[in-house]
DNA sequence: TAGTTTAGGTCAAACGTTTGACCAATATAC
DNA sequence: GTATATTGGTCAAACGTTTGACCTAAACTA
């Protein structure tokens, strides 16, 4: 059995006063002789009395406690989100509730579940990334519990949200394999159904539209191929590229793979970007250049977005669409001549 | 504000019984009528009650809540940790109240008091590296809250804890390169003052004497040294060097780089081991051997050792030092006659 | 002097739930 | 027909805290 911790009736059984009086001496809601007050504070202290949460929440209908369900946690962009969240919360006094969904809908609304009956003042979410029911989320909102969406929104849940600008992000890595000159650009797509997959392909779209470069059918490759490499390797023999944007940093490994197995030097005869900038992208050699979605900037924002919906419930809906950071290493060379 | 919940209470007076009927209804306390039972329990279906776990909490003294304390979410390790103990704790029907201690031992030690506030069930928590402070610990244990300590531990606490068995981790690395033939094996030391660093030291030279190889004292480098890449290649081209074992994964990619500076062929003359099995090391080329220090048993069996003194705070003191797994990679090849 | 203010408290309700003690009516035992 | 057991409930306390309403005595006002 769990000690039982002092209790501000302790301390007024002791002082031969009321809960009322050592409440009031100890918040400072006057009504108590300047004697008295310190009597209680130094009394206080020597016992170790620390106010006991769980009653004011009882009282205050508020817990204090921050919500967080995230796919999962050894993802590195969700680690760095998720400091994000922390490094906001904690500094404004809150907890935090952590659940995983591990991508699962069915996991994800019984976490939805466990956080309203925790009591939590609001929850930040990132939804499964296959998502076809809206119920559970819409609950949250019947219950006027603050709803941040993060990384993925849904236009079905009308709540503030932060997602990564994803065509800009793509633009920004085209765009540069085109400043620097390479004028055959691959791309290697996402997994389908998307909305990443989708946007990233039309940034880099526009961006070969921007530098009127043609679409080439032949280098738009499925990254969920299974013989991708193999795909990869017959563009570059055939000399039909010249830099290659990838979905995510892995598929642009792949895009090493099968410049090493035909020796073709990067940066010297094709330039790489890759996407999500995961940490190995600085071990890797040659290094890779990525676009940074600053997951540690979401989950701030993110996190920020729900304490001032629970601080002001009706104040306007609060969107973002984060800058990505283009993020240039050894990968990328300018062609000469 | 938020809206009212349903309680027992708001069922009581519609159905003009008391709180205590309803409570008996909903959890089979006997005492109450077929009629009036099922009466109750699809009034509380109709209003989505849910019973309010603070209440419960106070009255119980009890908050199915464990705290948890990591020095960051970013580290992989970490991560996968995290992920053990959350599929333990999330199905014996605890939540989880995370703080992060950025390994500073104040910061630790705040986010304690933090989760001795919240009254927390249990803490499990990875002190901070540089610790020389234990009252925050041992206010845990006055406190009568149980806690469990993991990958790293302290002397000073009687409490239970799981950490990885760093010395037969290093001795397994070292000794499958003997094994594979190696004779002239190097190793670069972690930091200072670390147990981990000491070790995998002794486990390293323990394995060097089952085989009977003398210590070469020019082989052991330290990877705080600012040109350790330098000191790297000056073994490696007075070819004192056919194995190396790195305290960690991105030590051990301080000598890819040497060698690939000296264009020496791993594992074709050099085979390489390093500590940790970060995801890395099955992008790098070659693929990096390493040891697993299997994180996610570290948080399952933390996890497992916290319930079980939860359950029984007479329990006898649970300890584990893991096992380790070594993972072979491309990085190591036997040398040919 | 009578009336009013003020300081320094106490009292009780409230938050939602559980649970031991009690009670009345009915059913059973002998 | 009386004693006893069972059924189906109610009552009140308890968990720890806050807070509006109330009370009393002393001090001030006119």
């Amino acid at each position: 059995m769990k000690k039982k911790r002092t209790s501000i009736t302790d301390i007024a059984n002791t002082l031969q006063v009321t809960p009322s009086t050592v409440s009031r001496a100890l918040n400072g809601g006057g009504k108590v002789s300047e004697k008295k007050r310190l009597e209680i504070i130094s009394l206080a202290k020597k016992l170790g009395y620390r106010p006991n949460p769980i009653a004011k929440s009882l009282l205050e209908n508020r817990t204090n406690t921050i919500g967080l369900i995230i796919p999962e946690f050894t993802h590195h962009f969700y680690s760095r989100m998720l400091s994000g969240i922390e490094s906001v919360t904690s500094k404004a006094g809150y907890q935090l509730l952590i659940c995983t969904s591990n991508e699962d809908q069915n996991q994800e609304i019984k976490s939805i579940h466990t956080l309203l009956d925790a009591r939590v003042d609001g929850i930040i979410a990132t939804i499964s990334k296959m998502n076809d029911k809206f119920e559970h989320l819409q609950e949250v909102m019947d219950n006027d519990t603050p709803l941040v969406l993060v990384d993925r929104f849904s236009e079905e849940i009308e709540t503030p949200y932060v997602i990564s600008d994803d065509f800009k992000g793509a633009f920004s890595a085209v765009d540069h394999l085109c400043q620097i000159g390479c004028r055959k650009i691959m791309h290697i797509k996402g997994p389908d159904n998307l909305s990443t997959t989708f946007n990233r392909f039309m940034g880099y779209k526009e961006a070969l539209r921007k530098h009127e470069i043609e679409l080439d059918e032949r280098l738009i490759l499925e990254g969920s191929n299974p013989d991708l490499v193999e795909k990869i390797k017959s563009c570059l023999e055939n000399n039909w590229v010249d830099g290659a944007f990838a979905y995510s940093d892995y598929l642009a490994f792949e895009i090493y793979k099968a410049a090493s197995q035909l020796t073709i030097p990067i940066p010297g005869q094709l330039s790489v970007i890759g996407y999500a900038d995961e940490p190995i992208s600085t071990y890797i050699n040659p290094t890779l250049s990525t676009v940074n979605q600053q997951p540690f900037e979401m989950g701030v924002t993110g996190a920020k977005y729900l304490l001032n919906k629970i601080n002001d419930p009706e104040i306007a809906l609060e969107i973002k669409n984060l800058e990505t950071k283009l993020v240039i290493r050894e990968s990328c060379r300018r062609l000469e001549g």
